[in-house]
RNA sequence: GCCCAGGUGGUGGAAUUGGUAGACACGCAGGACUUAAAAUCCUGUUCCGUUUACGGAGUGCGGGUUCGAUUCCCGCCCUGGGCACCA
């Protein structure tokens, strides 16, 4: 007997790898797809210096496997990758350490795209994308200036983080908790000119989902997060015949119980009302103390504690007429018309009230209570009937409300209004490494967009990264990048040194992966009418309200500009599961970052990525540990071994059951139970063996999974070209029929014995062969039968009365 | 506080138009091979009761509907995720 080839994982990677990148099996035909196309796509990373972690594995690799089995169905499928490599871990190392941001970038992107190719996926490298370099921000310029030019960018002053101790402006990710990322610092709030899209705008557009593929549970989160609201704009005219006071609220039916009005602190009104009277001093004073409230108190439980202060001014109630005090409040937010009306139906003006000590009156009964508000604990939050509510009186609040809307409307009293939480996109970063906003500040004509013909407007080489403490980027430290002309009047100009969010570079990196390989524009219409929209993105839950919300925004702006066809950039989309590492998420301050290198190396890509799909639902991710990495060794062995040996005689009906049970959870994503209905097949066939065309069927069912492997015994048992450009396999329905099938016998409903019957075996027959299994026929006897079920090919049901 | 998802053996997990709970693995125990170990193969493995067979309990807890509930309904508890003074 010639001695049996083992299966030797790393040489036999390392052989496909190089054939497929040999033969170009992974390139698109991007110009004129032969097949349908499939745009595969997954979240690209940050090269940061904890490389590619298990994480990245646990997403990447069942993205590639769908990829290739997308494939497999017949798809020209297109499956790019590359680096969002603009952002801040570079640049704090560079604050730290002087190393240049491009340096460390290319350091780790290098070593990223080695494992990556360790992986054996079926990355289309020609279409990488670096959004760091030149080639790419140039487009992110140009789209920044499509969304200028037509009035959907804007700068206005704003609050941006920053910390007193590194004397530097903090992204929002670096100030989370109100505290200072790397110092620790509590961060204060400073008033800079800052860039904005308007993203608000969109607002309604993004709430459509019609046609997506989309979890439920993220297009709630990103519902939540735009926050759609219906209510009434209502003006209460101000007692001194000064104007109005418009209050928003999506509590009409409460109109009878407003007692008074809370304002926000910066609302411009409150400034005219008090200047110059007495309560001047006063409102000013808690005003400070407002502002002085770092974000930490304002969301801890003592800093709920409701402030504020009479203004002096009172307004009337439009439908009863009276006179109700208008005070300044921390608690109301410039949302809506930044005036809010109270009422004792409301828990926070209840509490304020109690605390100012002004008049409260309840208009909704139903809890019974007879309490008066100024006896009461709590606001009535219960819906009821209302009284004391004018023609109202009477009806049921809830029902009450879009007739009170309507009625308030007629009187010319209020105005129906939709309002959103969703706020703009402030977008610039007082930051080295990102795309630079392409403006230049003239004195004569002051802003002035830099030409298209002139981006990309490339980064300085040379930059004091320190911080000043001047609030300004990095940038304006170089003279050589400041100072330009005017491209209008050709005068002295400055630039403007602001970089944008990474999150605007990668709001549109999927438009350019396409175009990416050709030198063309990057939004070459013919291209990207053929690939938009993606048909299956993949990644973090993370990125529900951030990313996919910018990116949805920016693909929306592009459509309405003419620039894409498709209306909506993703049309499926699924979310991995986190892989934590004793219950906590993997970072690189915990120290818990586990790396996929070692793994790789001793088992190989294809039982390495088995593993982590076979751990348990893609969706779910889990507790990283290795116990289990053995069993699936165990199995590629055993299938290596099954597929090697000599042709046998297999079970048709098996491997046909196998194939719809594959292909049915392939479909839903479900690879740990791909992998159990494999090794159930394998562990079947190991004693009969498996006839050449059964082989090929099963090798085809496990390649998306072990490419290489797959690939390999492809080839050992002729099969033709590539095993990515054999077809999926079918199966017959006719063979899943078993003629025979095993029915349950409950009687009472509890399990009593089992009994096989032929297909279409008649009902009586079916009950006559239940009632003679000895053990039923045992309780059977103990009482009378009063009623007898038979559920068609799954059970038998007997009920008995003692 | 509000919204969402989930809770199944020692472990990861399977199974839901309501129909034999625990597939597939890990681990563990026993056995074969071996001088021995590793690897491999075979057998067993939800728990409790005495012996293949059998009975009882069992899918977070307490009720309900049903011939039958991990699955549906009601009320709780716990874990994870998101939002958090948005009127």
């Amino acid at each position: 007997m010639p001695p049996k080839k083992k299966y030797n994982p790393a040489a036999l990677e390392k052989k496909w790898i190089e054939i497929w990148d040999k033969k170009e099996l992974h390139k698109t035909n991007l110009k004129d797809p032969k097949k349908p196309k499939y745009y595969n796509l997954v979240m690209f990373p940050y090269p940061s210096g904890d490389k590619l972690h298990i994480g990245h594995w646990y997403s990447y690799a069942p993205a590639d496997s769908w990829g290739r089995y997308m494939r497999m169905k017949g798809f020209e499928v297109f499956q790019p990758i590359g680096f969002d490599s603009f952002g801040l871990p570079a640049e704090n190392y560079a604050i730290k350490t002087g190393i240049h941001p491009s340096k460390t970038t290319k350091t780790n992107t290098d070593y990223m795209r080695k494992q990556l190719a360790a992986m054996g996926a079926a990355w289309n490298w020609d279409a990488a994308v670096m959004t760091s370099s030149p080639d790419y921000y140039k487009w992110t310029q140009w789209i920044f200036l499509q969304l200028y030019k037509n009035g959907l960018a804007y700068r206005k002053e704003a609050p941006v983080n920053w910390c007193p101790g590194c004397q530097t402006v903090l992204a929002n990710e670096q100030a989370q908790d109100g505290k200072c990322e790397r110092c620790d610092s509590e961060v204060t709030k400073k008033d800079l000119a800052q860039w904005f899209f308007k993203l608000k705008k969109y607002a309604q557009k993004l709430l459509n989902y019609d046609g997506l593929d989309w979890p439920e549970k993220t297009k709630l989160m990103q519902q939540n997060w735009i926050g759609r609201s219906e209510g009434v704009n209502i003006d209460f005219p101000l007692a001194d015949d000064s104007g109005k006071l418009t209050c928003y609220t999506t509590r009409p039916d409460t109109i009878y119980s407003v007692t008074f009005i809370v304002i926000a602190p910066e609302h411009p009104w409150v400034k005219k009302a008090v200047s110059g009277t007495e309560h001047e001093k006063p409102v000013n004073k808690v005003i400070d103390k407002i502002k002085k409230q770092t974000d930490i108190e304002r969301t801890s439980e003592t800093g709920k504690d409701k402030l504020g202060a009479f203004t002096g001014k009172y307004a009337i109630n439009p439908v009863n007429g009276e006179k109700i005090p208008v005070y300044i409040a921390n608690f109301v937010l410039m949302y809506g018309t930044g005036v809010v009306m109270a009422d004792a139906h409301d828990q926070r003006d209840f509490e304020f009230a109690h605390k100012y000590d002004i008049p409260l009156k309840f208009v909704i009964s139903g809890t019974g209570k007879k309490t008066s508000p100024k006896n009461a604990k709590e606001a009535h939050t219960d819906d009821g009937t209302l009284f004391d509510s004018g023609q109202f009186s009477g009806m049921n609040n809830r029902e009450a409300l879009p007739k009170i809307a309507e009625w308030l409307e007629k009187q010319g009293m209020g105005k129906r209004t939709v309002n959103y939480r969703l706020r703009d996109w402030l977008l610039s970063r007082q930051r080295f490494w990102g795309a630079p906003i392409p403006i230049v500040h003239c004195e004569k004509c002051g802003e002035v967009p830099v030409p298209d013909k002139d981006l990309p407007v490339e980064l300085p080489k040379y930059v004091d990264f320190k911080p000043k403490g001047d609030g300004k980027s990095p940038l304006a430290t170089s003279p050589k990048f400041v100072n330009t002309t005017c491209p209008k009047c050709k005068g002295k100009a400055k630039r403007e040194t602001d970089t944008m969010d990474t999150f605007v570079c990668s709001s549109w990196y999927f438009l350019r992966y396409p175009t990416a390989g050709s030198k063309s524009h990057a939004f070459d219409k013919k291209i990207l009418d053929k690939w938009m929209p993606v048909d299956m993105y993949i990644g973090g839950p993370e990125h529900a309200c951030m990313h996919l919300i910018y990116a949805r925004f920016i693909h929306h702006v592009m459509h309405d500009l003419g620039y894409v066809k498709a209306k909506e950039p993703f049309r499926r989309l699924v979310h991995q599961g986190m892989i934590t590492k004793d219950g906590a998420k993997m970072s690189k301050s915990k120290g818990n970052v586990v790396s996929p290198d070692a793994f790789v190396k001793k088992f190989g890509s294809d039982i390495f990525r088995m593993y982590l799909m076979f751990m348990g639902p893609f969706t779910e991710g889990g507790d990283w540990n290795d116990k289990g990495i053995m069993g699936v060794k165990r199995f590629a062995d055993r299938f290596w071994n099954l597929m090697i040996q000599p042709d046998g005689e297999g079970n048709d009906a098996l491997v046909h059951k196998t194939i719809k049970k594959v292909t049915d959870d392939m479909e839903k994503l479900h690879f740990n139970t791909v992998i159990a209905a494999i090794m159930e097949l394998t562990n079947a066939s190991m004693k009969t063996g498996l006839t050449k065309t059964q082989k090929q069927s099963i090798i085809r069912l496990l390649a998306p999974l072990a490419p290489h492997l797959c690939e390999e015994l492809w080839e050992l048992n002729s099969g033709r070209g590539s095993v990515f450009n054999a077809q999926w396999p079918t199966y017959d329905e006719s063979l899943l029929v078993e003629d025979t099938m095993t029915l349950a016998i409950q009687v009472n409903g509890k399990l009593r014995g089992t009994v096989e019957v032929s297909k279409d075996t008649e009902e009586k027959d079916v009950l006559t062969a239940a009632k003679a299994v000895e053990n039923v026929a045992k309780y059977v006897s103990e009482g009378t039968l009063i009623k007898e079920i038979y559920i068609k090919g799954k059970m038998v049901s007997l009920v008995i009365k003692p």
